[in-house]
DNA sequence: CTTGTATAACTACCATACTAGTATAACTAA
DNA sequence: TTAGTTATACTAGTATGGTAGTTATACAAG
């Protein structure tokens, strides 16, 4: 359990929280490789907490397949499943496309405020080469369509559904992506939200989603032991 | 607890999960009615396992959000929420609009032949009045569209999405629905993605799954305590 | 060197004990 | 009677101990 660190900054939330966001920010970010073996014990040690908070982590990140846990045997961070990355893309571009539309009609000066921040922020992060904070922006641009459209439980629902895709993005990210079209494409959803343009926006947003598509195969030649 | 009842058939699988599906099956059958109090010394002590596994099966009903759990204080069934019914339903057109026309391209005679047979049970079951069967081949309908597609695990994320409208359909089936347009509607789809008819697969799935907008706010007048 | 077997170590699962926090009931004072 | 306070019972969260089952290792036989 050599990646396993432990987060000084725990401020609020259970334990069993703590020990879930943990875990998932390691395995997210790569810092826990998949396939690497890994127990409740090590764990429990290595942060310091109970057992029983750790199993109920464990549960929930086998839920969202990050974890496969075998009875009386051990428990493993999943392999990048591609067929599953492309579920969680299938579902985000038909979400996304409704979404987008509905956006267009109900947000007001309030909501388009910001995502035109969001987009601007954006921007100055590709001057400065911010690529990790890109990462969160990107996430936060969507979010911000999901919420003004009173839908926060299905964004955190595709959320757990893109698992396995954040960490295939994360590849992306340290294979130096090119962030100028992701974000030149934010900015062109944003203004057609802005001008109401329904058709255009979800057009905008579909070609934006399937973006993704492109690299994973190179991806997994370049790291074959990531996947499945 | 006066609805908790011990199910005797527990063949196979963790105690964890068979506490799970027990309580998941009551409150959806709305044995376990929105609003009741429920505790974990109390389920331990009914189905007679510990409170390890009924805490598990708690934190996962707790995502589902079928049951609330507030520390130290207690947990209630969650009472049913009509914004998280439509956005259950809005994800569930939204893919199954997109998985019906992926069906049309790439179902083969056996799949072809898995859907018929399960519109003509549908029809036999109209004749004798077998309303839960019905509820049950309902779901398998639909399951079996995306399993042929490749995407069993949307399914699941689409189920769990849409327990509190599950709750909703088993109110309509106490109050008797008409079964025959639900049917019906059923045999339009599979006629149109045995003709690969995209579009018109595509139109009756979005009418199908408008249906459920019906009735909402009658239920909501009928059983008031059961909703938020 | 390979294969079959026994054994030891390790795993997650489940049961139980303990703790800290909350809500309600009982009680006191006005 | 009512408002405020204390005490008690009850809750979920956490810690820990024991168990059944799996895997890997060591060793013996071919």
């Amino acid at each position: 359990m050599k990646g396993i660190t432990i987060i000084n900054t725990r401020i609020n939330g259970s334990t069993r929280d703590f020990v879930y966001y943990t875990l998932r920010n390691q395995i997210i970010n790569l810092k826990l490789e998949p396939g690497t073996k890994i127990s409740e014990k090590e764990v429990s040690e290595k942060l310091k907490v109970s057992r029983t908070p750790v199993r109920e982590a464990f549960l929930k990140l086998s839920q969202e397949e990050l974890l496969g846990v075998y009875p009386q045997s051990g428990t493993i961070v999943t392999l990048i499943d591609l067929s599953l990355v492309e579920e969680g893309r299938f579902i985000r571009e038909n979400i996304e496309k409704a979404v987008v539309r509905e956006a267009c009609q109900v947000f007001d000066k309030n909501l388009l405020f910001q995502l035109e921040t969001n987009v601007r922020f954006q921007e100055l992060c590709i001057e400065k080469d911010s690529h990790h904070k890109l990462f969160e922006l990107d996430d936060e641009f969507h979010r911000i369509l999901f919420e003004g459209c009173g839908k926060i439980r299905t964004w955190n629902m595709i959320r757990q559904m893109n698992s396995h895709f954040d960490r295939l993005r994360m590849l992306r990210l340290v294979a130096n992506q090119d962030w100028n079209i992701v974000v030149s494409q934010h900015k062109e959803i944003y203004n057609y939200v802005a001008k109401k343009s329904l058709d255009h926006a979800e057009q905008a947003m579909t070609s934006h989603l399937k973006l993704v598509n492109l690299e994973k195969e190179e991806l997994k030649k370049r790291y074959p032991g990531f996947f499945e």
